[in-house]
DNA sequence: CTCGATCTAACAATCGTTTGAAAAACGTAT
DNA sequence: ATACGTTTTTCAAACGATTGTTAGATCGAG
């Protein structure tokens, strides 16, 4: 048995089709008889206009989608999604917009983005780009990303990852550190940092910037760099390996507080003290950062504002035709109890 | 200027838009040929089916909808929201369906209801029950209740949240204590504690029936019970308010953790010992309940298992009519250190 | 060369709305 | 009674696909 429709309502009432389409869209061109009429029969038969032969024809569905690199399960996951959520939401109800959650589907991100019925994307960390990008294009619908390298003519909301990365290292070097380990998000490059992409590239590109400043680079000596999966195990492993070579870090620099608290762990059950015997800094400052001992020194970047300046930009440019603009928010240093001056260099 | 359809491709191909239709859903009514000409086409053309119109067609539109009972920004604050997105996000990925966040829109939940593009619904502990189900059946499509009391007729998932009430006050009686007090959710009820619904409800039912097989009951003076808001805050005042009395409650149990947690901060900074001067019980089992010092004694419920067990109930709802069940999944008290026996009591 | 079987492809109806343009209804002034 | 300006209401054409049914092409066999 289908679904009650605009023509049962019709019949029911009398009228045509359009006086009920007006009686629920555009009362004003009905009389207000009409109106009650229609709008009572409508409530005691229980009809409401279907929303997907509203969208056919409006052409609108009042759904953004944020299109997401990874499966779902992986994705929330990550501690600062929620945060970021919450600026998407807050816009979101303002504009009474929907939010779709558009992962890739049956492996990918194409089928997911030509499935999906919204008015507009925000793209969160995309990597394969320029594929993504044209088929996000050709399915002509506006789109903001967030987290992926700029591109001319594409609206971006990016964090200032480097800036925040080149504070961190700057941080541990000014208090004398010159052993340092670099632990990377693993990313299938295999320590090519030159090639690293995105977030991961560009606070690749701080620390680097850092490390120049003080006429240091990489060396797989005094400055190492790993690469770890981005979980606590990732990092209890990394130290581990460091720990087996002769000489030391005096400071770790995780590009994720989940690797760094790894870290920190495996450190304590090694017997060190942190900081004393080593420095920690972490990047991202989740809610752990703050609650583990000792506190960790870390870089914080504005998650929840990321989500509402985004996608404040989408609704702008699916309500008229805006600028596609880039915009960089700050990340800032958060000092905390994880770094201290390396020990008085035994000979 | 308009997006490229079917028919252009048709057009351009030479064949009917029947033809193009099939080359993407059902190729095997067509000669290879053809279908890879069309494919062909199509690619360079950028054209992909329109997914409004699709769902127009087929009467699907390969998303569910999760519903919630209050805005975005609101619900992903609390912490246990992301893990029954994780369960959510499993049985999406696996059966190829997107998901879309339902807040009330413009204020309303009706209007949510009626304008979401979906197959079905999941809603997430919703409150004015009777009316929000109405709409929800003369919506059309199936929908699964999370943590709401449940129905006959109406597919439900709940977690024991009476058991595991009921289990974190036994444990707490068992230990000695006998001046204790309750810190509930505030939800305008003012205390009227008979009058609580779903999960709010069932907790005070655990706790009650607890208190019962002691002989005890809440009295206003051994047994006492306090609402507060849901925060740290809430906790805090509420362990202020309490610390007047003059008799004071040897153990606390609050309705969710980050209320324990408030009240764990005000007795440290009162300068009381935790557990030794106050027991102190949660619930909900968040991450911050085990790092905290001393670690949080609380009720653990299988959120991701709920957000899993729910989605894959409602697809085989969408997919077939399978019968509407009840599920409850268990919860259990998780001993950490904010435990003890009360102290001997002084005369 | 014709007939029938087997593939291919096309026709046309359908899904449930919205909406610009046109018709009908109505009241008022001439 | 007629003409005219407002309201009020209806017509019918989109919107962009899917799909059951049917017509046409192709091919081999008789």
């Amino acid at each position: 048995m289908p679904r009650i429709n605009i023509k049962d309502i019709a019949q029911k009432a009398g009228v045509s089709k359009t006086a009920v389409s007006f009686a629920f869209n555009n009362p004003s061109r009905l009389s207000e008889a009409t109106v009650q009429q229609i709008l009572t029969i409508a409530e005691e038969m229980g009809y409401s206009p279907d929303p997907v032969a509203r969208s056919m024809s409006t052409g609108r569905t009042g759904t953004i989608g944020l299109l997401l690199p990874q499966p779902l399960p992986e994705i929330v996951r990550n501690p600062f999604f929620p945060e970021f959520l919450e600026g998407i939401g807050e816009v979101c109800a303002h504009s009474g917009l929907s939010l779709m959650l558009v992962p890739p589907l049956k492996g990918s991100i194409r089928r997911a983005i030509i499935n999906a019925a919204v008015d507009g994307f925000l793209t969160l960390g995309l990597e394969e780009f320029k594929a993504t990008m044209v088929v996000l294009r050709q399915r002509g619908v506006p789109f903001v990303t967030v987290d992926s390298d700029p591109i001319e003519g594409v609206p971006a909301i990016n964090v200032d990852d480097a800036g925040g990365a080149c504070q961190a290292m700057r941080h541990v070097l000014s208090l004398g550190h010159r052993q340092i380990a670099i632990l990377a998000i693993r990313s299938g490059k295999q320590g090519h940092y030159r090639e690293y992409v995105g977030t991961l590239g560009a606070r690749m590109h701080g620390y680097l910037q850092a490390l120049e400043e003080y006429g240091l680079t990489i060396d797989r000596r005094a400055i190492r760099l790993l690469e770890c999966a981005s979980t606590e195990e990732g990092g209890m492993e990394s130290f581990q390996t460091l720990w087996k070579l002769s000489r030391h870090p005096t400071a770790i620099i995780a590009m994720s507080d989940i690797i760094a608290i790894g870290v920190i762990k495996a450190a304590n059950t090694a017997g060190l003290h942190v900081p004393q015997d080593l420095s920690v800094v972490g990047f991202d400052d989740i809610t752990m950062a703050s609650l583990i001992h000792p506190a960790l020194t870390t870089v914080a970047q504005p998650s929840r504002e990321k989500g509402e300046i985004a996608t404040r930009l989408l609704v702008k440019l699916i309500e008229a035709n805006a600028k596609p603009v880039h915009q960089m928010l700050p990340t800032r240093l958060i000092e905390r109890n994880s770094v201290c001056p390396p020990r008085r260099e035994e000979p």
